[in-house]
DNA sequence: AATCCACAGGAAGATTAGGATA
DNA sequence: TATCCTAATCTTCCTGTGGATT
C-alpha cells in the first residue's frame, strides 16, 4: 500500500511549505508596507471605539500588497475587538468572483446571519428584499462592520455602491464602513459624484515594489518555503530584479520563485539554479504570450498572422523592414483569400499599435524623409510559435498556406 | 527654405454585438 | 421572446509631421 503511492509523490529535497509561495497566502509580516499598515489601521482604529470608521479607498497595481494588507489588518481588527470586548466584524468579498448587487449582497447578509434555515438563497428573491434582511440582520448583530470590496471595478453596475455608500442611514443599531479595492485608478472617474464622494473620504495608493523590496519579501518567504540552502541570496536575488523590472509584482516575484523551484525539484536537483530562473521566466513568458495570442480578436490575429507571412516573404526575396503600408497589402490579400471583409488602414493601425503595446510585435515609428513616415514592424517572438498559435484559429488555418509574394510586385 | 511623401493619430459619427430588460 | 441599451468596434474625414529632396 505504501510503496505504491511513494512512487508518485517525489521525495522532498526542496519544499517545506509550497502553499507560502501561493498568491493566497497571507503572511504574519509584510514587508515594507509598514506606513500602508499604520494608515489602515488608524482610520479604521475609530471601529473599536464604536465609530464608525472613513471608508477608504485603495489604488495600487496587481501584486502590490493591497488585499494581503487589507486582510491582514482587518483579521487583526477583528482580533483587537475580541479582545477589547467590542463587536467588530470585518467582511471580505471579492468582486471579479461576485459581481451582481444581488451576490454581494447576499454574502454581505449571510454574514450576519448564523443560522442556515435563514440564510438568503443564492438566487430567487428580489434584491430589494435581500438589501432589507440584510439591514435587518446586521442590526440585530449591532457593532461596526467593515465591508472590503476587492477589485470593486467589477461589479456591475453603480448601484449597489450607492446603496452601500448609504447604507448607514438606513442603520440604527449597526454601523458600516466600506473599503474598496482596485487597481484602476480611473475607476471613480465614472462613478456617481454622490458615491465617489462618500466612498473616497480616504484614499491611499499602494506603489509597486522596488528590486529591494521585492528581495526581502522573496526571502521571508524562502525561508519558510524552502529546505535550508535551497534557494541561496543571488538567486532571490536574480528572481526580485526580474519581477522588478516588470512592474515590481510581488505576486510574479513569487510565482517565479515557485516555478523555478518546481522545475528544480523535477530535476532532482536540491537547489535553486540561475538556470531554472531563466527557464521558469521563459516559461512564465510563453504562457503569457500564448494566451494573449489565443484570445486576440479575428481581425488583431490576421493582421498578427500577415506580419509572419510576410517578413518571412521578406527575408527571402527582399532584405527590406517591413512598413505600415506593405503590411496593409498583405493583409489586404490575405483577407481576400480568407473571405474576410478588410479593415480601412486607420483601423490597422490602430491595431497594429494594440499588439505592439502587448508586446508581441514592435512598431517604431521613423521617418524617410521625402518617402514619408512609417512604422517599422517587426514580430517580437518566435515566427514558427506565432504561427502554431495562430493556427488553433479556424479562420487562419483555412489560409494557413497563404504567401503574399505571389500577388505583390517587389 | 519650401515641398511633399506616407503615413500617424485625433474627432466624431456609424455599426455591431452582447447583455439587460420588459 | 422581442426590444432596448450600451460599450466596443470600425469608418470617414481630417490635420499633423520629420526630414530627404528640390
Amino acid at each position: 500500500m505504501q510503496d505504491l503511492f511513494n512512487r508518485f509523490i517525489p521525495e522532498k529535497r526542496i519544499f517545506r511549505n509550497r502553499e507560502v509561495l501561493m498568491p493566497s497566502y497571507i503572511p504574519t509580516k509584510l514587508p515594507h508596507r509598514e506606513k500602508e499598515i499604520d494608515l489602515l489601521a488608524s482610520v479604521s482604529a475609530a471601529a473599536l471605539q464604536g465609530e464608525t470608521p472613513s471608508n477608504i479607498f485603495i489604488y495600487g497595481k496587481t501584486g502590490t500588497g493591497k488585499t494581503a494588507v487589507t486582510k491582514w489588518v482587518g483579521k487583526e481588527l477583528a482580533k483587537a475587538g475580541n479582545h477589547l470586548d467590542k463587536s467588530v466584524h470585518f467582511f471580505y468579498i471579492n468582486c471579479a468572483i461576485v459581481d451582481t448587487k444581488y451576490g454581494v449582497l447576499q454574502n454581505i447578509a449571510n454574514h450576519f446571519i448564523s443560522q442556515w434555515s435563514e440564510r438568503i438563497p443564492f438566487t430567487g428573491w428580489p434584491t430589494e428584499e435581500v438589501y432589507s434582511k440584510l439591514l435587518e440582520a446586521a442590526d440585530k448583530a449591532g457593532g461596526v462592520t467593515i465591508i472590503t470590496l476587492d477589485e470593486i471595478d467589477k461589479i456591475k453596475g453603480d448601484e449597489l455602491l450607492y446603496n452601500l455608500s448609504r447604507i448607514n442611514s438606513d442603520l440604527t443599531n449597526a454601523k458600516v464602513s466600506v473599503i474598496g479595492i482596485s487597481n484602476d485608478l480611473k475607476f471613480t472617474e465614472f462613478l456617481d459624484p454622490r458615491v465617489k464622494s462618500s466612498l473616497g473620504e480616504q484614499s491611499m495608493i499602494f506603489s509597486p515594489y522596488n528590486a529591494e523590496q521585492l528581495k526581502d519579501i522573496l526571502e521571508q518567504r524562502a525561508q519558510m518555503a524552502f529546505k535550508d540552502g535551497v534557494a541561496s541570496l543571488p538567486i532571490i536575488t536574480l528572481c526580485a530584479g526580474i519581477a522588478a523590472q516588470e512592474h515590481g509584482d510581488a505576486r510574479k516575484a513569487l510565482d517565479l520563485l515557485r516555478i523555478s523551484a518546481e522545475l528544480a525539484e523535477r530535476e532532482q536537483s536540491n537547489t535553486v539554479s540561475e538556470a531554472n530562473v531563466r527557464r521558469a521566466q521563459s516559461e512564465i513568458e510563453m504562457d503569457r504570450f500564448a494566451e494573449v495570442i489565443r484570445t486576440l480578436p479575428m481581425q488583431s490575429k490576421l493582421i498578427l498572422f500577415s506580419i509572419i507571412v510576410a517578413e518571412e516573404a521578406w527575408r527571402v526575396h527582399h532584405s527590406g523592414k517591413l512598413t505600415t503600408g506593405e503590411l496593409y497589402n498583405v493583409y489586404n490579400a490575405l483577407c481576400k483569400k480568407a473571405k474576410v471583409n478588410s479593415l480601412t488602414p486607420r483601423r490597422v493601425t490602430e491595431l497594429i499599435s494594440e499588439l505592439d503595446m502587448l508586446g508581441i510585435i514592435t512598431a517604431k515609428l521613423i521617418s524617410k524623409g521625402r518617402y514619408g513616415r512609417t512604422k517599422e514592424i517587426r514580430l517580437g517572438t518566435d515566427p514558427e510559435k506565432a504561427r502554431s498559435l495562430l493556427s488553433e484559429d479556424e479562420v487562419i488555418s483555412g489560409v494557413k498556406d497563404f504567401k503574399p509574394y505571389t500577388q505583390l510586385h517587389f
